[in-house]
DNA sequence: TATGAATGAGGCTTCATTCAT
DNA sequence: AATGAATGAAGCCTCATTCAT
C-alpha cells in the first residue's frame, strides 16, 4: 500500500509539474511574441501555436487573454521587488546609492522586458477581468515603499540627500528608470550604439540625484559593490 | 475677366480655409476623444461623429486612420520643438538650466497630451502607413540635436558639465522628461496629490543632472528665467 | 431651392424606406430560419447570409442578436394585442367569449410563430442586453389586464363566469393556448392530422372555461362573430 | 469453487449496484443544475464537477451529453405514465374526472421539472443521437392512449363528455396542463402570488372540459380521490 | 463633395468529446 | 476503471475601409 500510495502521490506530483511546465511555456511563448512584434498584433492563437499547443488548452491555464499578460507582469515585478529589497538591505548596511543601483540595473537588466511590462500595464488599466489582480500588483508596488522612505529619512538625516518628503526622491528614480528603458527602444535615437555606457551614466545620475551635494555618492566602477 | 478671376481665386482660397477648418476639426476632436478614452477604443466613426462630420468625410482629409495619429505627434513634436529652441537660445545667451528647465516645463504642461502621443509611438512603430512620415519625425526630432550639442559642448567646456558625449546629456533629460509624464498616470503612485511639486523636484534635477557639483545651477524660482 | 430641397428630402425618405426594408429582411430571414430549424443552430451568419447581406451589416440594424429576437417577440405581440382589443370590444357589445375566440384566433392563426416566440421568450429570459426591452414586453401585456378585468367583471356579475379573481379566467385561457400551440408541434401527438377541428375543439372549451353552466356561450360557427 | 463462484458473483453484483448508483448521481446532479439556472449554461464539466466524478466517467455512462437529458426525459415520463393510469383505473371505477384530475396533479406537482422536460425536449427534438430513444418516448406515451380512448368512449357513451373523437379529450387535457405549467414561470405574470388556487381552478377546467353540462364532474376537495 | 451603409477578416472565448495515463 | 488535459470548430461581435448615391 505504502508503495503504491507513494506512486501515486508521485504521479499526482509528475502531473502537476508537467502542467506548470506547460503554464510556463504559455508564457515563455507570449513573452517571445510581444516582444517581437507590437503587442496587439498578438493574439492567442498565435500563442497557442507558438507554445506549440490547442487554442483551447490556453484557457485550461488562464481565464482570459487578460489573465496572460496579467501573469507576465506580476513575475516581473516580484523578481523587481526582491532586487530593490536586496539594495536596500545594501544601503542601509552603508552604502548610499545602492538601492537606487540595484533598483536601475533590475530594471535595464532586460530593457526589453520592463518596457513590455510598462506598456501592459497601460493596457490593463481598464480591463474589467484582472482589475482586482492589478489592484494587487499596486499594493505591492507600495509595499515596498515603507523601507524605502525609512532608508531615505537617514539618509536625509546624515544631510545626504535634500530634505524633501522622501517620495520625492524614490518617485523621481521611478521616472528616470522608466525613461531610460523606454529610451534603449526609441526610434529616434537608439541609432547611439554605446547604450551600455549611456546607461551607466543614467544609472549614474539615478544614484545622486536629490543628493545634497555635500557628498559625492560612489559613482565608480559598478563592480564595487 | 480680373474681377473674375479674383472672385474665383477667392472662392477657391475660401474653400482651402474651410477645407483646413475641417481637417483642425477631425484632429481636435481625435485628441479629445484620445484623451478621454482608451486609446483602442476611439474608432473613427467616434472621431468623425464627434467632428460632427461624416464618416467618409475623415477619408478625405487622411489617408488612414493612422494619418490622424502621426498627424497629432508631428503638430505636437514641432510645438516642443520650437519651446526647446527658444530654451536653447536663452541658454546660450548665460542662463545654463534654461534648455533643460524649457524641456520639461513644454513636456509638463500637458503631460496627458505627451503621454499620448508617447503612447501612439509606440502603437505607429511598425505601422506601413505613415512609415515616411515617421521617419520624418525621428529626422525633426533630431535636427535639435545639432544645436544641443553645440550649446552643451560649450558647457562642458566651462566645467559646469560632465565631459561625457553631449548626447549623454540630452538623452538623460529626455528619459527622466518620460517618466515624469509616465509617473503622473501610474496608477501605482498617482495617489500622492502634490503632483505639482513634485514636478518642480523633478525640473531641479533635470536642469542639474550631469553637472559637476562645482556650480550648482540656477534651482530658483521657475519666473526667474 | 425648394426643389433642391424637395428633392433631397426625397432622397433622405428614400434611403430611409430602403434601410427600413433591409431591417425588414434580416427579420424576415431570421424567421424562416429560426421556424425551419433549431433556435440555438440559427447563427448571425446564416441570418445575413440569407438576408443576402453580409454579416457586418446585420449590426447595423441591431445592436446583438439577442435584439433580432426580442424584434420578432415585439412585433408578434404588437398583433396579438390588437385582435385581443378588438375581442374585448366585441365582448362587451354583448358577445360573450369573443376576447377569448379572438385570443385564440390570433395565436392559433400561426402556431409556429406563436411558439416560436414562446420559445425565443424563455432564451431571453436572462439576457443581459434586452433585459429593459423584456420588461417593456411584459408590461405590455399586462396592460391589456385592465380592459380585461373589466369585461371579465361584468360577466361574473351577470352570472356567466364562476366568481373567482379575474386572471384566473384569463390565465386559464393564456394557459390553455399556450399548451393547444405547443400540441400543433409535439411529435409525440401530431401524427393525428385533423388539427384544424381539433383546434375549433380547444378553442370552443376556450371560450367556455370557467363558465358556470347556467348559460352556454355560444359554440357555434366562428363565422357567427 | 462454489464459494469462489459466488464471491465473485457478489462482487459483480456489488460493482454493478454502485455503477448505477453513480449513474443516478450524474442524473440527480443535471437535474438539480437544469432547474437552477440557464439550460445552455449547463455543461458536462459542471455536471460531473457536482456529481463528484471526473467529466471523462461521464462518458462511461451516456455516450453523449443529450443522452442525459434523454435519461431525465425517460425517468419523467415514466413516472407520469404511472399516476396517469392509477387515474384511469379509478376513472373507470367511477369516479369521472379522476384521470385527469391525476394528469394535472401529477403534472403540477413539480411544475419546474414538468416545465424542464418540455425545454429539453425542444431541444432533442432533431437531435441526430438519441433520435432512437426519443421516438422510443414518443410510443411510450402513445401507449397510454389505447386505456385512456377506452375510458373515455364509456363516458362519451354515458353522455358525461361530448361526442367528439376521444383524442379531443385527452389531448386539450394535455394542452391545458401543458400551458399551466408554463403560466407558473412566465415572466409577465407571476406576480401574483396565488399560484397555488389558480392551479386547483385550472385542474377544475381540465377535469371538467368537454363535459357535456348534463352533469357536474366532482370539483370539490382533491382529497375526496 | 459629403455621406454612411455595407463589408468581412479577424479577435476572444466556450465546450462537447477524445484519449493517454 | 477513472480521470481531466487537450482539442478545435464554431459562435458573437468590432471596426477600418470602400463606394454608390
Amino acid at each position: 500500500m505504502t508503495e503504491a500510495n507513494s506512486s501515486s502521490t508521485e504521479r499526482i506530483r509528475e502531473k502537476k509539474r508537467v502542467f506548470l511546465a506547460r503554464e510556463q511555456r504559455i508564457i515563455d511563448a507570449a513573452l517571445e511574441l510581444f516582444i517581437d512584434q507590437r503587442i496587439d498584433s498578438v493574439t492567442v492563437s498565435k500563442i497557442a501555436s507558438r507554445a506549440g499547443i490547442g487554442k483551447g488548452t490556453v484557457y485550461k491555464h488562464f481565464l482570459t487573454k487578460n489573465e496572460i499578460l496579467m501573469r507576465i507582469m506580476l513575475d516581473y515585478e516580484k523578481q523587481l521587488s526582491t532586487n530593490l529589497a536586496a539594495g536596500i538591505r545594501k544601503a542601509e548596511a552603508g552604502a548610499p546609492g545602492a538601492a537606487a543601483r540595484a533598483y536601475f540595473e533590475s530594471r535595464l537588466a532586460r530593457p526589453e522586458l520592463d518596457r513590455l511590462v510598462q506598456q501592459l500595464e497601460v493596457r490593463l488599466a481598464d480591463a474589467q477581468d484582472v482589475a482586482v489582480q492589478l489592484e494587487e500588483l499596486h499594493r505591492t508596488r507600495r509595499s515596498n515603499e515603507a523601507s524605502l522612505s525609512q532608508m531615505l529619512t537617514k539618509q536625509i538625516e546624515r544631510g545626504v540627500l535634500e530634505d524633501v518628503p522622501t517620495h520625492y526622491h524614490y518617485l523621481a528614480c521611478w521616472a528616470l528608470a522608466q525613461g531610460a528603458v523606454e529610451l534603449c527602444f526609441n526610434k529616434s535615437w537608439n541609432y547611439r550604439l554605446d547604450t551600455e555606457k549611456l546607461m551607466e551614466f543614467i544609472t549614474g545620475i539615478g544614484m545622486t540625484m536629490g543628493n545634497t551635494g555635500q557628498y559625492r555618492a560612489d559613482r565608480g566602477d559598478p563592480s564595487d559593490d
